[in-house]
DNA sequence: GCAATGCTTCGGCGCCGACCGAAGCATCCG
DNA sequence: CGGATGCTTCGGTCGGCGCCGAAGCATTGC
C-alpha cells in the first residue's frame, strides 16, 4: 500500500483511513449487517450489500486489513464479524450523526421502520423496544441509570434471575455489567454491557424476538408481546401495536 | 449532489456519506483542528490541513452541507466550528479505533508526543494530563467515577469552588455535569461534561496551559506545573517532566 | 473611487478506487 | 478423482473526486 504520506498529523491520517473504510456505501452496508453481531460469510455479505462476491471479497479484505473486521476460517467458509465492541460503538456514533446531522435525507421505508422498532446493536438490543425495556426496569427501580452507566439493584438482581438471566459475575469481567448506549433512532438510552447482551440472548432463546431478514432488525413474536407486557409492563405502543 | 441511490438501507447510505466526509485526509485534518473547540477561518484551516484556500473552501462547503460543521459570518471572515458535541464524540471514537485498530501505522513524531501529553477534546482536556487530573480527583474522593459517568462529592464541590471553578447549576442543564470520555491515547477515562469544560476554561484563564500551534495540542506552562502539582498532586511524570 | 484581503466558483487535469468478467485456488462431496 | 461450491486474484474500464490556477464576488481600508 503506497499511501503517499502527506506532512500531516499521523493520527488524522489513520482516522481518515478508518473513516474512508466506512465511507463506502457497500462497506457501510457490510458493517451494518455485521452490527447484527453474528458472523457472516462473504457471500451473505455480498447479498446484503447488493454487490458481487468478488467485490465483497475486496471490501472485506480492506476491512480486515484496517482492523474493523476479523475473519475466521471454517472449512470452505470464512466467517466475518466485527473486530470489537468499540468498532460497533464508533459505527453507532456515526449513525447518531447521520440521524441528526443532515436534515436532507429523511428516513423512509418499511425496513427503516422495522429497524426503529427493534434491532440488534452488536450484541444487545436497540430501538423502541430496547428503550422501553430500559425505561420499565428503571422506573421499577430494578436498575438505576446514571447518565451513561448504571447498576442493578438487589431487587433487580433477583428479578432478572427470576426471568432466567445468567449474570454470573465469574464471567470474564473486563466488560462492564450494566452500561447504556445512546440509541440513534430514539435519541434515548438503552441497555448495553453484559446485562444488555444477556437480555438479548434470553429474548432470542425464549423466542420473544426473532432476527429479521436483513440481519439487524428484530421482529417481536406474539409470544414476545405477551411476555414483554406481563414481565416488564411494556406499553402496547412501544411494541409497535396499534392501540 | 447526484448520489446515485443504491437499493440500500437509507441509514447505511447516510452513514457512509458522513464517514466519507471524515474519510478524506484533508477534511480529517480540518476536523482535527476544529476539535480544539475554537472557531477557525477557512484560511487557518487551509494552513492546518496543508492545502490551498480554494481546496479548503470546497472541503468546508461539504462539511457544512453534511452537518458536521457550522459557519458563522463575521465581516469578511467566516468562522467555522464543529456543529455539536456529538460530532466531536464520533470523531473521538474513530480516533480510538485508529489507535487500536491498525498495528501497521505506528505513532511517531514530536507533534504526536505533544498531543499525547495534553490536548483539547472539543471543550475539555484530554491526554496524559487530563487522565492524571481525573485520577487525582478520583483518588481523593472529590469525584466518583462510575464506568462512564461520575458525580462530584460535597468535598469535591467545595474543592473545585476553592480553585475558582464556576459550576453554577443554573447554567443550562441539558448537558451533564460530570461525564467521562475515553481517551484514545491513554486508553483511560478523562473528565468531560460541564466539569471538564470549566476545568479547561479555568486552566486557560490561569495560564496553566496554553494552546499549541496546531490548535489542538496544549502545552503546560511553568506556572501550570507548579499548580497542577500542588493543587491536584499530579506526579511529575504525568506532566511530561523527566524525573 | 481603487487597491487589498478573504473566500468562493469555474475549468481542467490526473489519479485513485469501485466495479465486474474471467480465471485461479481451496475445500467439500459423491 | 471429477464436479460443485466458496472465495480470491487479475485485468481493464470508467466514474468520481481531490487538487490547483485563474477568475469572480464580497468586505474592508485608504
Amino acid at each position: 500500500m503506497t499511501t503517499h504520506t502527506l506532512p500531516t498529523s499521523a493520527n488524522a491520517n489513520t482516522i481518515s483511513a478508518i473513516a474512508a473504510l466506512i465511507g463506502d456505501p457497500a462497506r457501510a452496508n457490510i458493517l451494518s449487517a455485521l452490527m447484527g453481531g453474528k458472523a457472516l460469510t462473504a457471500s451473505e455479505l455480498a447479498y446484503c450489500a447488493f454487490i458481487s462476491p468478488q467485490t465483497a471479497s475486496g471490501h472485506l479484505a480492506k476491512l480486515v486489513d484496517g482492523g474493523l473486521v476479523t475473519v475466521e476460517k471454517q472449512g470452505r467458509h470464512r466467517y466475518h464479524k466485527l473486530a470489537s465492541a468499540s468498532v460497533a460503538e464508533a459505527f453507532e456514533s456515526l449513525s447518531g450523526l447521520a440521524a441528526t446531522g443532515s436534515t436532507r435525507h429523511r428516513t423512509t421505508g418499511p425496513k427503516d421502520a422495522a429497524m426503529r422498532q427493534a434491532r440488534t446493536c452488536y450484541d444487545h438490543m436497540a430501538g423502541r423496544l430496547a428503550v422501553a425495556i430500559t425505561d420499565a426496569l428503571s422506573s421499577r427501580q430494578l436498575i438505576i441509570i446514571e447518565d451513561r452507566s448504571g447498576w442493578i439493584t438487589d431487587e433487580g438482581k433477583s428479578f432478572l434471575a427470576g426471568i432466567g438471566l445468567d449474570l454470573d459475575p465469574r464471567e470474564k469481567s473486563t466488560r462492564p455489567l450494566c452500561r447504556t448506549c445512546l440509541d440513534w433512532s430514539e435519541r434515548r438510552m438503552h441497555l448495553g454491557g453484559r446485562l444488555g447482551a444477556s437480555l438479548l440472548q434470553r429474548s432470542m432463546d425464549c423466542n420473544w424476538v426473532r432476527p429479521g431478514k436483513d440481519s439487524r432488525t428484530l421482529s417481536i413474536t406474539p409470544g414476545g408481546e405477551i411476555e414483554f407486557r406481563s414481565l416488564f409492563g411494556i406499553p402496547a405502543e412501544a411494541l409497535g401495536l396499534e392501540p
